[in-house]
DNA sequence: ACCTGAACACCGTTCAAGT
DNA sequence: ACCTGAACACCGTTCAAGT
């Protein structure tokens, strides 16, 4: 069969999803497809490319269909999804800050960010580092998100709110509220900040 | 001498420093200590612990010399410090990325973050979220810096401006201009947003 | 072209026992 | 209180050789 690296890459994703990605090894991968792990290396180069291959499939199909809306809207409503597609298999949004924006999707997905950022009228470069700063704080973001769903799904789950007798209050405001109120906030705090840009 | 645990984290960033975070093991550690590998697991719970204790020496005396000057003024002062910090130890930023935010000087800095954000007239939990959102803005940008520095000083370094023949045109402006500019642009970005937030 | 066999050079962590 | 000795249970990667 010729579909062999394809293959690696959903039983991959099959075992991160079930077991996290610490426990995801090339080991345990050859394991689970029947061969040797030396095998796995005549398909990818090393670990991290089979990772940067895995990050890049769980961007499949994310621009073929694109948000329609004014620039804002779209932006938002891809900033939304990215986040939804990394918080359906585990460890998602580390998996993808390892990586390098070099598979193909990921630069699809970079490239139609820029391209909406210029339409609304920013100069190409300012589009490329805002389409950055953006990305960052999703990834930021849902790290976060999935590291306390990880905790918590892990038992022993106390927010520590006070270290050595002073209050922590950022993991007060953090571990408190709706994850997703406050992925939109940061959103909004973004997208504002771009609409001023645009307003000079 | 009672100064173990010290002395523990000073050699582990003096070897992040020489050779890197992957080259940053246990059993270098107790070698270079003159101890045995498990000698260390007297003094820290595994390798996450030794890493935040790390992290949060990186912040030591952050909040010590507070910038002085407006909100603004203070919190960029604090957002460029941060950055630099990161960026003078090797893989600083992973490092960090790795923590929780549980060890003291984390805290301090987090709620210094969150009592400038209310003072400029920010609600609590709003200024909890905004000083996090920009917390993941640094990291993130720093990793990605840092990254393209291992890159470099490895060698082999072309930016694959197209991938199967489409422009990456975030690799093209990320590559291109100066880190610092970038960095600068994003923070004014999100600046923008908060200011934006507070005349509503 | 694709995989096996077998090795190389490591890891983090535990824990009885020592001092 | 602090560390040794020695082990346990793994890793990623390479590469001649097979088919």
């Amino acid at each position: 069969m010729r579909l062999r690296r394809e293959r690696v890459v959903d039983v991959a994703i099959a075992l991160l999803d079930a077991d996290g990605l610490d426990a995801l090894t090339m080991r345990k991968l050859a394991a689970r497809l029947g061969v040797q792990p030396g095998a796995l290396y005549w398909h990818f180069a090393g670990k991290q490319a089979l990772l940067d291959a895995m990050a890049d499939r769980f961007l499949e199909d994310f621009t073929a269909d694109w948000p329609a809306g004014s620039w804002d809207e779209q932006f938002a409503a891809a900033s939304w999804r990215l986040r939804q597609v990394l918080l359906s298999h585990r460890d998602g949004a580390r998996v993808m800050a390892g990586t390098y924006v070099a598979e193909p999707n990921t630069v699809l997905l970079g490239n139609r960010a820029i391209e909406i950022l210029q339409a609304a009228g920013l100069p190409p470069d300012r589009a490329g580092w805002a389409a950055f700063a953006a990305f960052h704080f999703v990834l930021g973001h849902t790290i976060e998100e999935q590291a306390q769903l990880e905790l918590a799904g892990r038992g022993a789950w106390e927010p520590k709110l006070t270290v050595d007798g002073i209050e922590n209050k950022l993991a007060a405001t953090a571990f408190t509220a709706d994850p997703a109120e406050r992925f939109g906030y940061g959103l909004q705090l973004f997208l504002d900040g771009i609409r001023q840009q645009l307003a000079r």
